[in-house]
DNA sequence: CGAAGTCTGTGAATATTATCACGAAACGAC
DNA sequence: GTCGTTTCGTGATAATATTCACAGACTTCG
């Protein structure tokens, strides 16, 4: 249970395992591999077996791990025992599918809050959510506790509202902008850039 | 010039690069120092040497980078000298707000046809572009010469759509669905899993 | 119970990626 | 031209992440 830094990418991979587990408990298998979880997620049984041990030794040699009981492991490790608010800034396109997405309460976050600054989005209400002005924000970030922000807006607004959902408090960023922000230190930020993803398939093809 | 293997990570980062440079060019600066390149992309001006090195020599000693030349080889190396066709399997909100996003004609991407299973949405017009039942993909590929697929079902369909997509030819994916791909080694596929970077992000709030 | 087989946990080895650091090239001032 | 400064290009170094490999723990079956 020893805490030495963990990889990014085994945080990210326990989600993965997560799911699958969850799969596994609905279907009533009781025990599964390293190597039969690995080959759900793409991975090797040892990244498998690696990944979980950075958290203490949930397996049984000869048998492998009881999946109740390592997603309930997992759980309790990756903090789903609780739900986080959200809060979108952008009603354009990208927002509006956000906010559309139903999938989220499964993963034990909630979008609370849309804002824009554009007068003919504010007020409108998308999905069962009323945009707000973007003015609003410190105090429903408050209001609402809100721990997320994700930015669905043009690039050229980006950095300004990361700097002001961070005054609002806001710990964590999830960007959809195509530009790298400045941030302190404390806010954790990922950047989802998908014209950079689809300009990297697309140098594949031409090589 | 050595064909050296170059580095997943290089290859999306030359795209920032020549994001900036192409800001540069247009406000008439005509050089540019690693470093400065680099702070504008949050990066290491040995990082901008080591990406650039890994293509050839480009920069002057004592004055930094031409941005006009640089920016043309860049293209050049990047292939974003023609433009390549993209097919969006998908027309939920995912996939509605990529058809209505513009900025990809300026990465040398366009967007030429929609597919999907519902027989409601198959019919309907979205930001011009007709969508098709997705059992035209075949031909359709073919005919419009799609070299890109975008994945956005659901992640219960998302396999079989890979599937009947690499099967009509399409090399490289962008998958949005929350699973894993199987897919043979000659086809690329990167994944944006939003739901995964969401949770990644709620972990370091609990932690 | 004992033997054969399965599977974990983990240190060691490897691979990959980023950073450092410095020689050499080019520039600008005088 | 010479000197001091800037900046590149790149081998060496460090940091990080993944894979290997095997001792030891547990299971199953005769």
């Amino acid at each position: 249970m020893a805490d030495k830094k963990v990889p990014e990418g085994t945080i990210s991979r326990l989600f993965v395992y997560l799911r699958e587990l969850s799969k596994l408990v609905d279907l009533n298998i009781r025990t599964i591999s390293s190597a039969e979880l690995g080959e759900r997620a793409n991975l090797s049984d040892a990244q498998v077996r690696k990944d979980l041990g950075y958290f203490g030794q949930f397996g049984v040699s000869g048998s492998g791990y009881d999946t109740a009981e390592l997603k309930k492991a997992l759980e309790k490790i990756l903090g789903k025992t609780r739900t986080w608010n959200v809060a979108v800034v952008g009603a354009g396109h990208l927002g509006s599918a956000l906010l559309a997405y139903s999938g989220f309460g499964k993963l034990g976050l909630e979008i609370v809050a849309a804002f824009d600054t554009d007068e003919k989005k504010v007020g409108r209400t998308l999905s069962g959510i009323t945009v707000q002005l973007l003015d609003d924000l410190p105090k429903t970030v408050g209001d609402k506790k809100i721990a997320i922000g994700i930015i669905a807006v043009p690039a050229q607004n980006a950095q300004e509202v990361a700097d002001r959902m961070i005054d609002a408090g806001i710990k964590c960023l999830l960007n959809f902008a195509p530009i790298s922000l400045n941030t302190p230190e404390k806010v954790k930020v990922r950047n989802v850039d998908l014209s950079r993803e689809l300009e990297t398939l697309s140098y594949y093809l031409a090589e």
